[in-house]
DNA sequence: CTCAGTTTGTTCCCACGTTCACAAACTCTT
DNA sequence: AAGAGTTTGTGAACGTGGGAACAAACTGAG
């Protein structure tokens, strides 16, 4: 199936890739070039010649790509062809948001819980599923087999949420709150701090006004 | 004051060392060692180390950084000593709850103005702040002197946005929508993709699942 | 079949980022 | 004052990623 390890840089980039896809095959084109695709997903041809190249031949020469093949064979190197249980954990203004987000489901991921330890918030109905109660955490996890957890806790409460996440099974964490988790290695966390977000376009506003015309990050 | 560019993976990283100061003050510590500061922020000592060296020589040999000190130099290298007026377009699920996220204000970003085309919506009070026309954008831009904006709208109508924001003078963009932005030279983009962050969790996860024990993204 | 045109997959090279390892610079004890 | 102990700042080695360029492989016309 997967000969090598795809880098880091071009699993980031993967779901662009399949965004595009989406959006050709919503516009009925079956088949494009790597010049066509790049353009769509906002990157270099080069790249995404070399990036797809990665998971295998999946082109024609002198022709392109099968769109509705390609989005086929990135979906199941990604693991979009199966179903992912996802549990929420803090279910105030961004839970709420992300619950109601209908992204995830969109793709392979289905939200099975929304958990909060606030006991008054408990029973409230948020896009259809009960908020439950955050001891409830380990059952819920067997029982769906969750693998990947979200949390949008504050941040004083995120470290002992992942804890129990991990001791609940959970080996893959999307992190909201701004705080730096520790977990056991063969755990993955990703953190979505848009604070950070916030200070890296300000650092680079700054620089804009103070310096020579520079070019920036582009997009 | 800035002798060199700074290397755009440190500046990503400088606001989680800002955020690793702030909580060793909050503890009332005063001083610590690169070594201390490294595992607070999750990162190696010498990465950071070699990180803070692109801002100048501030800290002491044999002694440490002063807590405060290091801190303000971050800061003004960020850009955080001055304020930066921020305006949110798309006051939806996820609007509201950008809207009223504290930790925006809590450093130097203010919120000016909450915008939605949605006209029934206008007026609505979010946060303190009521919710305006999408068609004052320009004069607010100008009477703020706003450089950031925030695009919280669905993905069909972010281009559209950018677009206006951009002729109004923004030059930096927060972009929650799941849409690849063009934006001339000299426009910062930034993008927040969390469905994205989902699938590269899952195609980690995928991988823990069907090979051998693999080492994880770690945190 | 052959040849011109097209587009992929890959190789080569350079720039950037990470980590190691150590000299330089500081503190503190004797 | 000198030497032992610490910790920073940085040079050098290494690994990863990006982009140009091109050979390989396809299509289609004559
Ligand atoms: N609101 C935003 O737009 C935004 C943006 C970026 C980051 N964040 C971060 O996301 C997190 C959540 O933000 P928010 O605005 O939704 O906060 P919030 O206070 O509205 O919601 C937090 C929720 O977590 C629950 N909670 C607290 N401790 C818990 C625990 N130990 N176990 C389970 N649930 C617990 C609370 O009951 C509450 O419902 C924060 O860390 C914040 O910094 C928020
Ligand atoms: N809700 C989430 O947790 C979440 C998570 C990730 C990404 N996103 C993305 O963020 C965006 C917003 O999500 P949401 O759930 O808040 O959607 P939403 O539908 O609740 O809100 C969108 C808002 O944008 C306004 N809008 C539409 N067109 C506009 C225009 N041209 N100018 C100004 N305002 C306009 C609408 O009136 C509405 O109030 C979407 O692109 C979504 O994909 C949302």
């Amino acid at each position: 199936m997967s000969p090598t390890r795809i880098p880091e840089a071009t699993v980031a980039r993967l779901p662009v890739y399949l965004r595009a896809l989406n959006s050709l095959l919503d516009s009925d084109v079956r088949s494009c070039s790597s010049e066509e695709l790049a353009t769509a997903a906002g990157v270099n041809s080069a790249k995404l010649r070399k990036d797809l190249s990665h998971l295998g031949s999946y082109g024609t020469r002198g022709v392109g790509y099968d769109v509705e093949y390609l989005r086929y064979q990135i979906s199941r190197e990604i693991g979009l062809t199966q179903d992912w249980p996802v549990v929420i954990v803090g279910i105030g203004n961004l839970g709420h948001a992300l619950a109601n987000y209908s992204g995830f489901s969109s793709r392979g991921f289905r939200t099975v819980a929304l958990l909060d330890a606030d006991d008054s918030r408990t029973g409230e109905l948020v896009a259809g599923l009960k908020i439950r109660s955050f001891d409830e955490l380990t059952a819920i996890v067997h029982e769906h087999g969750v693998a990947i957890g979200v949390i949008a806790t504050p941040a004083a409460a995120a470290q002992a949420v992942a804890d129990q996440m991990v001791s609940a099974g959970i080996r893959s964490i999307l992190n909201f709150a701004p705080m730096v988790l520790s977990v056991p290695d063969g755990v993955d966390v990703r953190m979505v701090d848009l604070s950070s977000e916030l200070q890296i376009l300000a650092y680079h506003e700054q620089r804009k006004s103070t310096l020579q015309p520079d070019d920036g990050v582009v997009a």
